[in-house]
RNA sequence: GCCGGAGUGGCGAAAUUGGUAGACGCACGGGACUUAAAAUCCCGAGGGCCGAAAGGCCCGUGCCGGUUCGACUCCGGCCUCCGGCACCA
């Protein structure tokens, strides 16, 4: 009949065509009607995308073209998030340098982008690994250490002893290496950190200014920061100078605290230990559960256990003794490493108590109830309303109560009002080569100073050994280490932690405007009229670190007056995962490498074409939820692109058979063309382009019928293909392409203005009008648009259908929504 | 345990504010075209019951209850699955 759908040349040529024209590139520097549309940048370790990762770029190729045809100037650029972990360890198992590794998955990646037919802006790339970008980690770096923002401590990490190398947690299993089964030590180290507690407040208020993002994501990041009110609390102990200082969220049950318990990481634990007869036996504590991973210590159901230190606290509310205990479930690093144990009104403290028949004291006698009668008639004996025996008048619990605790414990001098924040500070030091160096210098006689900004960027040496002893590869680099002090000329060490791969991405989305600009590191100007990004577009797996980060670290831009900007992504949107049933398993899990059920696009581009693959991954599901893959669907979108294909071909061929008279201005045709444009402009606008691409799936086939019936003009049906392909472009660009050119139109539909309905014609003359009685449906009428209620229930009463149910009986009641529905109420 | 999301045909799913449940597609069955097959096109289809058929009735959106003329949608209680976080004081 016609020549058949070649989806492999028409794709080359217009991928060809889009590149030679350079469609996708903008000028920054020059004011338009902006719009910045950011996929999240893609990790090239893993060498090949999958449908996976996919979709997030489909999703957002495909909204980039949409804007593009709504007449906005945008930027959709591509960059690499290079540096990391997996290219290091891609060096030391297979010798391949990471640089090598790393260039050589960016340029797979590319291809595979660019046969996915994404439009990007390739003249803004950039790789994190390179030094005109990471140099400005290590400027920004060294604004941050100038104000108190980096800064130095010591914190755990894992040790392998055999790898003499810092492992990550994922790299650690049963407490043994991954690589060398060596058994894990938990070793100090002292290491750079961000201080991104001093903006927990304002992180967690800027969320309410947020609307567009995803409510799930603003939770997700609300509990991450955990912010609690309470008092810091202070309780004198024998043997010790100072008072012991506890965070507490209850201090309005400070009476029934009943012990005292430290972590066992807790500065005064040692000096306990040391004047403790029982020394030997503490420190064995401290000791295992320190080696205890930080997964089994914290996992629901982990044994608590503890050690009485054999000293006494006094309970500064009741002036009574209480026993000092070390326990294990007590955290170092939340609050002050110290809890006041309320066996009453607390569940953990609860079963601690219990546990080592600790006594219960209840300051609630309402909560009574909720306590083991057991233990409580032999542990409790007291009872009593704080109101009868402190200044307050305590209502049980409650936000009120509490806040009049802190106010007395204040008044009494027993501590202070504070607000803890679930949130630590960012650790960004790795000991690791593949990385930014970080920029410092330790120095003998003038300790750790900064690099300075002349000497910028400090390179990542290329020639270092990745075997040998282990250890930090940039260690035993000479020629790295060995440096001379910026400030006394002495002989000195160059630091050789690296960053943390989420300082690189904290900050590209700005970058991405003057990427060649050598002399700063963002351009206020052009920030201030693309900023901030409108449409951000990735995976949900980023909900908290990376989009945290992201904040923070603008908001720190912010401060330093380098762009006035408060928050960096106006609308977020995170697709659900690709999930995919696991051969091994038998489960349907989220498709990763790791668990080996991925799916390259590859080779369904080259049975199908990109466009089909297009049509597919957006026809599966509504993206904002997770989705199964399964390769069974894949014909169908194959199908509509060839019925597509073909529908073009005829009507070009009935256009060159001479057309003859205009176009009707309401034909059911035009109705229908009216209204599939509403569908897919609002489905578009909410992203549910599975639901376009059914509404365009009845489009073309009505366009068919009306061409096989003869019941349109040419020039209608003419219009209506049109009116498709712009309808269709954003999902499956090279098709629609093709046929806007040999249709006669001119390059590109990409820049060919988006549809607009009519919203009379895009409602139909006539409709189905439900009629129920008593809430079933008992039958359906044809009616005119609007038509009035009387008639409508009249009609209902002559319908043979609906007779026999309203017949003999009285209506009570006539229930009528136009153009609906009819609900007659009988009895 | 906490937070978030979900549960609809054999399968992926749709139903924009409470108003025709299952659009669109896959797989399946039947038919057309063909010497044949593939491809393509057309038709059918939630389950049960009645009927020779046309057609009709009942049930049906995880479970139980409620509100309403009317509930996939709202409310209360529960179950299951997925994801995230977690002895957070």
């Amino acid at each position: 009949m016609t020549e058949r759908y070649d989806p492999a040349a028409i794709e080359e040529k217009w991928r060809r065509r889009w590149e030679e024209a350079r469609v996708a590139e903008v000028d920054t520097a020059v004011p338009g009607d902006e719009f910045y549309m950011l996929n999240m940048y893609p990790y090239p370790s893993a060498s090949r995308l999958h449908v996976g990762h996919g979709r997030n770029y489909i999703l957002g190729d495909a909204l980039y073209r949409r804007e593009r045809m709504a007449g906005r100037k945008a930027l959709n650029p591509m960059g690499w998030d290079a540096f990391g972990l997996p290219a290091e360890n891609a060096a030391i198992q297979s010798g391949v340098h990471p640089r090598d590794y790393t260039l050589d998955n960016i340029a797979r990646m590319k291809e595979q982008l660019r046969a996915l037919g994404l439009l990007y802006d390739w003249s803004k790339e950039l790789a994190s690994c390179e030094p005109s970008y990471y140099r400005w980690n290590q400027w920004l770096f060294l604004r941050m250490w100038e104000r108190g923002l980096a800064y130095r401590k010591t914190a755990p990490v894992n040790w392998c002893p055999g790898c003499r190398t810092v492992l990550a947690n994922e790299q650690v299993v049963n407490g043994r290496c991954e690589r060398s089964d060596d058994v894990v030590e938990i070793r100090d180290l002292t290491q750079w950190f961000f201080r991104v507690t001093d903006y927990a407040e304002r992180l967690l208020a800027g969320l309410d200014a947020l609307p567009h993002w995803p409510e799930r994501v603003k939770t997700m990041q609300r509990n991450w920061i955990g912010r609690s009110e309470g008092a810091e609390i202070f309780f004198r102990v024998e043997a010790l100078v100072e008072p012991i200082a506890v965070f507490t969220t209850r201090p309005d049950t400070l009476f029934g605290a009943t012990f005292l318990a430290l972590a066992p990481e807790h500065p005064a634990v040692a000096t306990l230990a040391e004047r403790s007869p029982d020394r030997a036996a503490i420190e064995e504590f401290v000791e295992k559960v320190r080696r205890e991973s930080r997964l089994e210590r914290e996992s629901e159901g982990g044994v608590k256990e503890g050690r009485d230190a054999g000293f006494v606290a006094l309970n500064p509310a009741t002036g009574k003794p209480i026993p000092v205990w070390i326990a294990n479930f007590v955290l170092p690093e939340y609050g002050t490493g110290a809890i006041m144990g309320v066996p009453a009104h607390d569940q953990r403290d609860f079963e601690f108590a219990r546990q080592y028949g600790i006594p219960i004291r209840p300051v609630y006698r309402t909560d009574e109830a909720e306590l083991d009668p057991e233990t409580m008639t032999a542990a409790a004996p007291h009872g009593g309303y704080l109101s009868g025996s402190g200044d307050w008048n305590g209502t049980p619990s409650g936000p009120q109560a509490i806040r009049r605790a802190v106010e007395w414990v204040e008044a009494k001098g027993f501590g202070k009002g504070k607000i803890v924040y679930r949130l630590r500070d960012w650790l960004i030091s790795r000991q690791r080569y593949w990385g930014t160096p970080i920029p410092a210098i330790h120095c003998p006689g003038c300790g750790v100073v900064p690099v300075p900004d002349q000497d910028l960027p400090v390179l990542l040496p290329d020639d270092v050994d990745f075997f040998g002893a282990g250890g930090n590869p940039l260690e035993k680099s000479r020629a790295f280490v060995e440096t001379r002090c910026p400030r006394c000329g002495g002989e000195a060490r160059r630091e050789t932690d690296t960053m943390d791969t989420f300082v690189d991405s904290s900050w590209y989305y700005l970058r991405f405007l003057n990427p060649r600009d050598e002399k700063r590191m963002v351009d206020r100007e052009r920030a201030a009229r693309w900023m901030p990004v409108d449409q951000y577009v990735g995976g949900i797996e980023h909900a908290i670190l990376h989009l945290l980060y992201a904040r923070f670290v603008c908001r720190v831009l912010q401060d330093m007056d380098l762009v006035d900007l408060e928050e960096p992504f106006e609308r977020l949107f995170n697709q659900g995962m690709i999930t995919r049933v696991n051969v091994a398993t038998g489960r349907v899990e989220k498709m990763s490498k790791s668990r080996g059920n991925t799916v390259s696009p590859d080779e369904l581009i080259e049975r199908f074409g990109a466009d089909t693959v297009r049509v597919y991954t957006l026809f599966i599901g509504p993206p904002e939820k997770e989705s199964e893959w399964s390769e069974d669907g894949v014909s169908g979108a194959y199908r509509f692109l060839n019925r597509v294909h073909d529908l073009c071909a005829r009507v070009r061929d009935l256009e060159r058979g001479g057309s003859s008279g205009g176009a009707g201005s309401d034909t059911p045709l035009v109705r229908l063309e009216h209204r599939t444009i509403r569908r897919v402009t609002e489905d578009a606008a909410r992203f549910h382009f599975h639901t376009a691409v059914a509404a365009l799936m009845e489009f073309q086939r009505a366009i068919g019928e009306a061409l096989e019936s003869g019941s349109e003009t040419p020039a209608a049906l003419s219009g209506a293909t049109k009116t498709l392909l712009k309808l269709l472009h954003p999902v499956a660009p090279h098709l629609t392409e093709e046929w806007w050119e040999r249709l006669g139109e001119s390059p590109f539909l990409l820049e060919a203005p988006w549809p607009e309905f009519d919203a009379e014609l895009a409602t139909s003359a006539r409709v189905t009008l439900v009629v129920q009685v008593n809430g079933k449906v008992r039958g359906r009428l044809d009616v005119e648009r609007g038509e009035g209620e009387a008639s409508a229930v009249d009609l209902a009463q002559r319908d043979a259908q609906i007779r026999p149910w309203v017949e003999g009986r009285e209506i009570t009641r006539a229930v009528y929504v136009p153009d609906r529905l009819l609900n007659l109420v009988v009895r």
